[in-house]
RNA sequence: GUGCGUGUAGCUCAGGUUGGUUAGAGCACUGGGUUGUGGUCCCAGGGGUCGCCGGUUCAAAUCCGGUCACGCACCCCA
């Protein structure tokens, strides 16, 4: 019987590693230069944490969660984002007595159970940037600045949009809803059967439906936007001055909705026409309930996520080539004295910092040329008897075809020439 | 969870409709041509339960049923 990984995960092989490398480091280049500091939560927490911080009649909470029981008899669940689990840590480790603002970011797997598709799997990826404590405007901006400024350094961004709205607070929002139902209900019957259940628990779902009349009916539907109390309307006003004020390109889209119900004020998504029916990059809005709700002081909060998979895809459209091994040197050997010193060397040379590969049994030397050429060594060091006799190393150049042999300390004492 | 499509070598795919001896190609891999020289070329070799289970048949990669996996769309979202 053969083995095999579970429907909806995948392995990430070396081959593509280098994709994955490139955008974790530019996440972290990134984010703490916008002062963001790392953050290790559990992949495990108790159900109730991501009930209570997503909302229950949610479709996560309803019927993606991989929940099961523990031995003691508790609800347990893989969690199926992160938010909920950084702001659990934030309220259990006191962290807003220790300074009324934190910069937190992670990365690290989520789970979903929900029908794999392109750019969706049920075991994935997220990297995500949690600001917690300032409720003023300008952190909304730093941290679509930020996000917005990852996606340049991964040189990206000619395949996205950034797009913004607001979902006002609770002092506007439920009077919006009522507005909403109120222009719905008349023309109930002609809803699609989702959108007359959302008419029931979610209103705001109606303008995100894809359904043809949904959408009709929608386009002349009250926005959210024209309905903002005064705070939120000031709030959303300055959050876009901040971002003209350093160029960054963004659309405001009033329908957009967030599938999580702790989103409150600004939203922002980062979507891409790349990927299919999976368009959504990067999304986060301020949330400025859930700490509280969850048992901590009432604190104001922003932050994001983003699918590194979907990113990995973007990746993979503008950079279809890929990268290749950086070895910068292999080493061919000769007779079983040769392979001695060739051992001996390549630990001197990595030592060194100089990546360095050779074969661990005699082969011939054209074969053992080329897997040199195909791990892309800059150079070969050729060792032979005639090199051992003169305690010499015959180095080719693989760019150049062309050959010198060098005094075996003189390889050792200037070995960062070796390093391109 | 629903619908449609696809599963043959490590990868990309022929063959299948008209069932019939040893199931093919390209790429990749290994070795050789060049007894100490890669990236081009030539030659040779290794590698397959034809996704899995069952049925029809003298005979199934091929037809039928089921199942699993993947893909696309719905849904939802990162």
């Amino acid at each position: 019987m053969k083995v095999k990984s579970i429907r909806g995960f995948h392995d990430i092989l070396p081959e593509n590693i280098k994709r994955w490398h490139l955008i974790e480091d530019a996440a972290k280049y990134i984010f703490e230069l916008y002062g963001f500091s790392e953050i290790r939560i559990p992949v495990l927490e108790f159900t109730d944490v991501f009930a209570r911080s997503l909302g229950t009649t949610t479709d996560i909470v309803e019927k993606e969660m991989y929940t099961f029981t523990d031995r003691d008899g508790s609800s347990l669940t893989l969690r199926p984002e992160g938010t909920a689990g950084v702001v659990r840590a934030y309220i259990e480790d006191s962290m807003h007595a220790k300074s009324s603002i934190s910069k937190l970011y992670y990365t690290g797997m989520m789970f979903r159970h929900e029908r794999p598709q392109k750019g969706r799997f049920r075991g994935f990826y997220q990297i995500g940037a949690e600001l917690i404590g300032p409720e003023e405007p300008a952190s909304d901006a730093e941290l679509v600045a930020m996000l917005w400024r990852f996606f340049e350094e991964i040189d990206l961004t000619q395949f996205l949009e950034l797009e913004i709205s607001s979902l006002g607070d609770q002092n506007c929002r439920p009077q919006y809803k009522e507005k909403l139902v109120g222009y719905f209900s008349p023309q109930k019957n002609e809803l699609c059967e989702d959108c007359q259940r959302r008419l029931e628990t979610n209103p705001l779902r109606i303008l995100d439906c894809k359904q043809k009349r949904c959408k009709e009916i929608a386009a002349d539907a009250p926005s959210m936007l024209d309905n903002l109390c005064e705070d939120c309307e000031n709030h959303f006003d300055s959050v876009k001055e901040n971002l003209d004020s350093v160029g960054i390109p963004y659309k405001i889209n009033p329908k957009i909705v967030r599938g999580l119900d702790y989103y409150t004020r600004t939203v922002f998504e980062i979507t891409t026409d790349q990927l299919g029916s999976q368009n959504a990059v990067a999304a986060g809005g301020r949330y400025d309930g859930l700490v509280n709700e969850l048992g901590g002081p009432a604190t104001a909060a922003v932050g994001f996520a983003m699918g590194i998979e979907r990113i990995i895809l973007l990746q993979e459209i503008a950079l279809p080539e890929g990268f290749g091994k950086d070895v910068n040197v292999f080493i061919a050997h000769l007779g079983d004295e040769a392979r001695q010193a060739a051992f001996t060397l390549a630990f001197n040379l990595r030592n060194k910092g100089i990546s360095v590969e050779t074969d661990y049994a005699t082969k011939s030397l054209k074969s053992q040329m080329k897997r040199a050429d195909k791990l892309g060594a800059s150079y070969t060091f050729i060792i032979g008897e005639d090199e051992l006799k003169k305690a010499v190393i015959k180095v080719r150049d693989m760019k150049e075809s062309s050959e010198e042999d060098i005094k075996l300390e003189d390889i050792i004492n200037s070995s960062d020439k070796f390093k391109s």
